[in-house]
DNA sequence: GCGAGGCATTAGCGCGCGCTAATGGGCTAA
DNA sequence: TTAGCCCATTAGCGCGCGCTAATGCCTCGC
């Protein structure tokens, strides 16, 4: 009411245990103990202290608590390249777990690059971190053991060598054997493969269609085409498909978005999907469940994963557990529009339709 | 190398400053003085001190630091809705304009939760955030107008009434203007708004198209379906619009999800896009971005967006400023291929085409 | 040779809270 | 009434580091 007064903000005054105490008309030990929820403490007391820390809007200070108690409810996630969704999703997911199990998040978002990588590790470090969940990072395993060895951590991914850590993952071979599978059963053999660059699960995917098209005895006519994971690189695979006139009838892209890249200049030039081209995505993102796009696609199961993650991570937190675990998970293959039986001849190579949008 | 040892990890030992001030023979204080730059520390102690911390691998523990300094490097982010991916690019642009500030971010991930929403601000004011970005937030103003008052704080909304806070937000006004004179310049009058349903800025982008309807002397033909900025609610108000043989021809839709919702549906029933109806966005997402989508739709500069934001919160917390503001910063249209000239005749209710894919 | 001046270094308190050994008070039973 | 016991409460140290007043040392000039 005071004109004084009500030109300013009120600043903000933390309100600390003794303020409490002093409320209550009790020791501050007490209202710790209360806050902590230990036994012997009569209710009357309990009440009592209650009313006067919500009266004064007191709030324990984590800090504080952290640094005295020398226990964090904090734990750290790197993230590399937060551009890709389905890391973004994969973090929504260990964000739920965690916020379940009482814990906080705190994030590293990278962007591909190895020596940001190694500042927001420091952060995360720094900020003493129950444990450490590190999405497909790019740091060499070695550089990585020497900060984080004897830490809690988990690494999604595969292929590292990281000893202590634990480990959960996708299998791309299976991922891949399904996909081909079905493309092979709709009477494929010509499937190209658009690949995702040389991030860890890229080089997996690659390997494992090359392994795979090997069993299924398609070795000779198994062909890759370098992408990164962007629209864009799969808009230039379809491209170089159209022009080299190969004898392609089906696409196993490393990932959604390229799928959709490339399934945009086969339809401008003509070749239907999925009546003269067949495609696969990876991932099953959003964007492949939109009705315009219905690709079939690799699911991952992004929510055990995230699951798991943060289980393995508390029970070597909690120290329930001291040998290092590694997890795989089994994808599924969604089927939507975009796979069809081989049509009887080859498709590639001529425009059959023009587009009438160009 | 001994059998003992390497069948147990290595605890991780916390190194504190004072393991760094005796392995370089110096004070602890010394030490604090090297990490804190601050002045009249000689060379030659300096790098004595740092020396010895690299030996140690000393990383300085943020906790105390900040318990200490009664400052913290950490602000806190409130994200309703992280299924919205707007909301979850606006939230990585305030992480790279944090971390280019020097400070961390701590997430609070909501799903459109009044009482999540309550809980996870508990948090990040326990954790004694240096200020909070609530984005969108749900709950009611007077509640956390008593939660935040006095604290820094930087809310990305509009048409909220609290005190003290500052303000960012989207012109939804121009952001209508811009789609719909698009419209009508192509010669569209009965336009139809597929709506986002109660948040806070669906609200305001239903109020701003009925009064640009209104300004366009077209508020007699207006029309709200409405939903909730899903695909699902863009697939539905499709077939209102279908079943109801209105004489619509074009659809501006709330936000991408649910006009490519709407879209998918038009084209199965044989309603060309944009031959027959025309269909505009907004939020310029990756999805409307695809050429298989190439979905007109209204741009917000997400990216000022976040600067500002932190920008403002900064100001805050560095005590720079005292007095509130807002800003507003405003939509741009990006056109693609979903809009066209009108067709001389209305379009909807027949399906003009089989669709072979059903 | 001695005091003044300046700069590098240090001792020590405080941040808010966890934790435990010690204290005190109330109650029961003899 | 008093000894004995139990349980609620408290005093006090420690967590790792920021910060400042005080100390110590070295140089320079007369």
């Amino acid at each position: 009411m005071g004109n004084v007064l009500s030109n300013r903000y009120a600043e903000h005054v933390p309100v600390t245990q003794s303020d409490v105490a002093a409320r209550a008309g009790v020791s501050r030990a007490l209202v710790s103990l209360v806050f902590r929820q230990a036994p012997n403490v009569s209710d009357q007391s309990r009440t009592k202290v209650l009313r006067a820390a919500e009266d004064l809007g007191y709030r324990p200070n984590m800090l504080a608590r952290s640094l005295a108690s020398k226990k964090v409810r904090t734990v750290g996630v790197l993230l590399n390249d937060i551009t890709n969704p389905f890391f973004v999703s994969m973090y929504v997911e260990l964000s739920h777990a965690a916020e379940e199990s009482g814990y906080d998040v705190l994030v590293g978002p990278s962007l591909r690059s190895v020596a940001q990588e190694r500042t927001l590790l420091g952060t995360l470090l720094g900020h003493r971190v129950a444990g450490l969940i590190l999405i497909s990072p790019l740091m060499k395993a070695t550089e990585l053991h020497g900060i984080i060895s004897g830490y809690p951590a988990v690494i999604i991914a595969r292929d590292m060598n990281l000893e202590g850590a634990d480990f959960v993952s996708n299998n791309e071979l299976v991922g891949a054997q399904m996909a081909l599978r079905h493309l092979v059963d709709l009477g494929h053999k010509r499937i190209v493969h658009i690949s995702g660059g040389r991030s860890r699960s890229a080089v997996q995917r690659k390997r494992a269609y090359l392994q795979v098209m090997a069993q299924l005895g398609l070795a000779s006519v198994a062909r890759v085409i370098d992408g990164d994971f962007t629209e864009e690189a799969g808009r230039s695979a379809a491209r170089q498909l159209i022009v080299s006139r190969e004898d392609v009838t089906a696409i196993f892209a490393a990932n959604d978005l390229a799928a959709v890249g490339a399934m945009g200049v086969l339809e401008a030039a003509g070749i239907r999907v999925p009546e003269d081209m067949s495609v696969v995505g990876y991932d099953n993102s959003v964007i492949s469940d939109l009705e315009m796009i219905s690709l079939t696609s690799v699911e991952q199961p992004i929510r055990e994963f995230g699951r798991a993650s943060m289980r393995l991570l508390l029970e070597r937190i909690d120290g329930i557990r001291e040998t290092p675990h590694s997890l795989e998970f089994e994808p599924r293959l969604i089927v939507r529009r975009t796979t069809a039986r081989r049509a009887a001849r080859s498709s590639v190579g001529r425009s059959q339709r023009f587009d009438e949008r160009d």
